[in-house]
DNA sequence: ACCCCGAATATTGTCGACAAAACGGCCTCT
DNA sequence: AGAGGCCGTTTTGTCGACAATATTCGGGGT
């Protein structure tokens, strides 16, 4: 089986609030609306040339994605995306991929585990290419923490983390973009728990991944307080 | 703002699909809607006397809190809730719920340990009075899980964790009763947990708090097994 | 000048009806 | 007898209209 028949992510939306539910998502995770913006159903509705039945579907999963936020009565909104908020999503991460990488190192395929260091070899000559700029930018298949959370083996996990928390993370990547060496730093971190996969040590993977996401966020906090600075 | 203010989860429903929500929810983690079965909007719609429209709204949300999946153009289903599903429960509860007790002993307030403490020793009496028999169904506020996950200073996990999953944990507990014994060796655990986060240990109420999750985890499978065998 | 209050407007919540798709039973053909 | 296709029924997806609630703007009072 390929890897395109395995995942049918990319398939057509058989339903009309799926498709809306993927332009909003875009929409919102590059930034084409704006963080806080209020979201009105009727000029919504309006834009995707839809009615707001399938508009409020869409908007309800988006919150399930924690990109909006809804109040009764008052509409929805675009999630703060706060720096607190994402010191937030740095520890639900820690927690979560964290437990992905050890379930992985037991459950994931010799297969999976070629295709993944494939992966490292291709992001590899990007970072040398391209100066490690666009190396974060990577979603989905080409997502290091997406492959192992996907491979994992267990689907109320995956879920969590592929789904409810993705497109957060994903969105954190657009609006700041990695330190200059960041990348090459989380390439070798990457790698090691690369290995500790392959050794089939979970203990390991999970303490490795957890150090790894600790570092990323430790960067950011860092980021942060130069720009505060000056 | 009081306490009172900030958390209106007891007040009514503003809105008909929330009530539904609450109503759905109740039906299916309590066995009134059995596990796997068919959600019919038309039916479901008339039996609580709405239209299709806040029910719709209403099982979008039970979807992001895991009690139905919805398949396009095929409705919903209530969750299937197997012995596998179970077994993945646990595994997210060890990550999510680990973080949750390390952040909490640096956020809980010494009102808030206090009160947990007095959780505890009500609890206490619960279990010697009625066997232990109950003791795991407590929910909500009287839950120890939940209000560690409710004062872990982390909104984003505290979502994950009382909204999210919870449910569907409440529900387990509500099928499987747990086995002699393990409320009383439960207890003794809380205590343990307890006492790390009176100390401001983070660390260790996160080695703790895994490792009781861990220990439920074994005593249903010792569970499973025992059925198993007869 | 500031605050409070009320009407006008805009937005959300709810409903019933229509269109499209899936499901089930029946018949035919091999 | 079993498999496969056809047709009626049921269920889901979508739409537009109405009701209820929030928001905004302007006026009056202190």
């Amino acid at each position: 089986m390929t890897l395109a028949q395995r995942k049918p992510s990319s398939s057509q939306p058989a339903t009309l609030s799926e498709r809306l539910l993927d332009q909003l998502q875009d929409a919102i995770v590059e930034g084409d609306i704006a963080s806080g913006e209020k979201l009105r159903e009727p000029e919504l509705a309006k834009r995707f040339g839809t009615s707001r039945g399938p508009l409020r579907d869409a908007l309800r999963r988006l919150e399930a994605r924690r990109l909006v936020t809804t109040t009764p009565n008052a509409g929805a909104r675009v999630v703060a995306l706060s720096n607190e908020q994402l010191i937030e999503l740095f520890e639900v991460r820690e927690g979560l991929e964290g437990m992905t990488a050890r379930l992985a190192a037991t459950s994931m395929t010799d297969q999976q585990l070629e295709d993944l260091e494939e992966l490292l070899m291709l992001h590899a000559r990007e970072v040398g290419r391209k100066k490690g700029r666009e190396y974060f930018r990577q979603h989905g298949d080409l997502d290091f923490h997406f492959r192992i959370a996907d491979a994992c083996g267990n689907e109320l996990l995956r879920h969590a983390v592929c789904v409810d928390h993705y497109q957060l993370m994903r969105m954190y990547r657009f609006k700041h973009s990695a330190r200059k060496g960041r990348p090459h730093r989380a390439l070798r971190e990457h790698r090691r728990i690369l290995e500790a996969l392959q050794d089939r040590d979970g203990e390991l993977a999970e303490i490795l991944m957890r150090r790894h996401i600790r570092a990323s966020r430790d960067a950011f906090e860092t980021q942060l307080h130069e720009e505060a600075l000056g």
